[in-house]
DNA sequence: TTAAATCATAGTAAAATAGTAGGAATTAAA
DNA sequence: TTTAATTCCTACTATTTTACTATGATTTAA
């Protein structure tokens, strides 16, 4: 089980923004060169940041990025979802056309993953974005 | 994110291996066939189970496995760990390698990542393959 | 002796991931 | 008005991982 880079460049792009915020847009070859992370692939997942009104764009030169709410208002789950990251433990669509209704042996383990992909979201809704930055700074004190 | 194929078989089989374990040793064909899982594959992740002394071997005609210790206590953790499935949520090798010590603008989302991992080993170490069973059988009653 | 089983290893097809490439459109600033 | 910096858009591709398949050896009950 892994989380893939796409949802982890996505929550650490938006903590630079975050991080960011009182200094105009910010552009993506900045946060490129800030988190290492090249520029094509950012542009591809800020498309979708952007579509789910996460971010807001200011083209053509100083243009760049700004969270569009406040990082108080952004939960880790948006930011996940928003990158098409689903937690995805069980793939249970062939077994449920056979009729996985639980009371199969084949579905035993149907519940586990469940629970499973309830605790992983509920994290991800506990914490903000701001939690991040706020954990970051104290930290740098 | 995702869980594998692999983890979710290996809980699967051994659950299956639980529900069945006073009627001697359980074949793998028994488990193919019950679980729809393919036998060769099934060959491959009994032998990493084997290995981390969850389940044992009787070999010949009329031969199969059957759990090494009682499912209260075998965890879900020990399952998915036994066949190599780690929660990696963080690759950060090369981060490191570069100073990825949290000071970092960089690492801004490490902890999220290790607290994920721990919540995640968490809920694998609190659940027993007997809670598993327990909880099929009341189901299906 | 035979059939059913585990054991062992190598190979492979499919899918997902993680990008790259090449431009078009927009806009601030020189 | 030109240039450079930027977002926007889409298609392609290399790499890695996953999920198997294939083949055969070994063991053992009947």
């Amino acid at each position: 089980m892994r989380l893939t880079t796409k949802g982890r460049y996505a929550v650490m792009a938006m903590a630079d923004l975050a991080m960011f915020k009182d200094k105009g847009p910010t552009s993506l070859t900045d946060i490129s060169l800030r988190q290492n992370i090249s520029l094509a692939y950012l542009e591809q997942i800020f498309i979708k940041l952007k579509n789910k009104r996460l971010v807001k764009s200011i083209r053509g030169a100083k243009g760049g990025y700004e969270l569009e709410v406040s990082p108080d208002e952004i939960r880790i789950s948006n930011i996940i979802s928003a990158v098409d990251e689903k937690v995805k433990t069980l793939n249970c669509k062939k077994e449920s056309k056979k009729g996985c209704n639980n009371k199969s042996a084949k579905c035993i383990t149907h519940n586990l993953w469940d629970q499973l992909d309830q605790h992983i979201n509920n994290f991800f809704n506990k914490v903000k974005l701001q939690d991040l930055i706020k954990r970051n700074q104290s930290q740098n004190k």
